[in-house]
DNA sequence: TATGACCTTGGAGTGCACTCGAAGCAAGCG
DNA sequence: CGCTTGCTTCGAGTGCACTCCAAGGTCATA
């Protein structure tokens, strides 16, 4: 894949704009530093492995907010954008319904006046993993069982 | 080496008549004894939670095979029936698609000689589920950090 | 300047796993 | 006998999370 250049390197970008966006930022390191973040779309599809249609479906439906655009219109994602992305990579991986996804990114957008909302959402979705993982520890002995069934008594 | 049958064992159960349909049968307790398990279809959504829609649908795509009929043609469901929808509720917990479920019973129905594909198609989900695993304990870090950045920062 | 890969949009389509509806038959009860 | 409840069938509908399409604009390289 040609990784296009992209050129338009702002030169004055302020340190740090809005902490709460991406709050207690996990331990990952950016293609590229502050600065020269401007990814296009086959950019981000070849970091997160989404598709270019989900990567705009997620902005249509409010999962991500609005992504930068180039001087012609197109989608040009930052760092943060792309930290946002992993953060909501793992919330799917949960099971997640997309629309409470949603409706954590509008959270995030109303500012700090919303982090003991955001805490309990992330809190129940703590819970909701605990038992999903003692499920299928469960379902793991069940199929330990018939596995050891078949090794014995199928060869 | 077969699963013995663990306490509180009924009083008189058969001696295991079909060992193919269900193999190595998870400890379960069954709501009447062999010879009185003629369970109607809302019993049976009582007993798994499951929709009667859902149950005929299951019979209809081939991922339970012809349930006994009452002399008007009435689903009269067996203990065998309810073992095997516990073993398919497992799999669907999993995340295994329908499909391959009914791809499951279909070697179930074909007899012994299924053995080894059955125990591969089981390792298979044995490997799909503690790889889930990982990924969840994954993504409770996550949401670790990101909840005790709420508790501190957020009150 | 031309090529071809890449980007844009809104809306329509897909696949999965149910979920429901309609029309009709059968059993039990007052 | 009428009523209620529960069962039957097939086929259509739902909700989710994408996934794709068509038509057209943009961009770097030859």
């Amino acid at each position: 894949m040609t990784v296009m250049q992209t050129t338009t390197a702002a030169p004055t970008q302020q340190p740090d704009r809005t902490p709460a966006d991406i709050c207690s930022a996990p331990p990952r390191r950016h293609p590229r530093p502050e600065g020269q973040d401007h990814y296009t779309i086959s950019e981000v599809v070849a970091f997160t492995g989404l598709t270019a249609h989900t990567l705009r479906w997620y902005e249509r439906i409010g999962l991500m907010s609005h992504i930068d655009r180039s001087h012609t219109g197109q989608r040009r994602y930052s760092n943060r954008d792309l930290d946002w992305l992993d953060f909501v990579t793992k919330l799917r991986l949960t099971g997640m319904p997309v629309a409470d996804m949603v409706r954590y990114a509008e959270l995030v957008r109303e500012g700090e006046t919303t982090y003991p909302d955001r805490r309990e959402l992330l809190e129940q979705t703590r819970r909701d993993v605990v038992s999903r993982i003692a499920e299928l520890h469960d379902t793991l002995s069940v199929l330990d069982r018939k596995i050891s069934f078949y090794e014995t008594g199928g060869n």
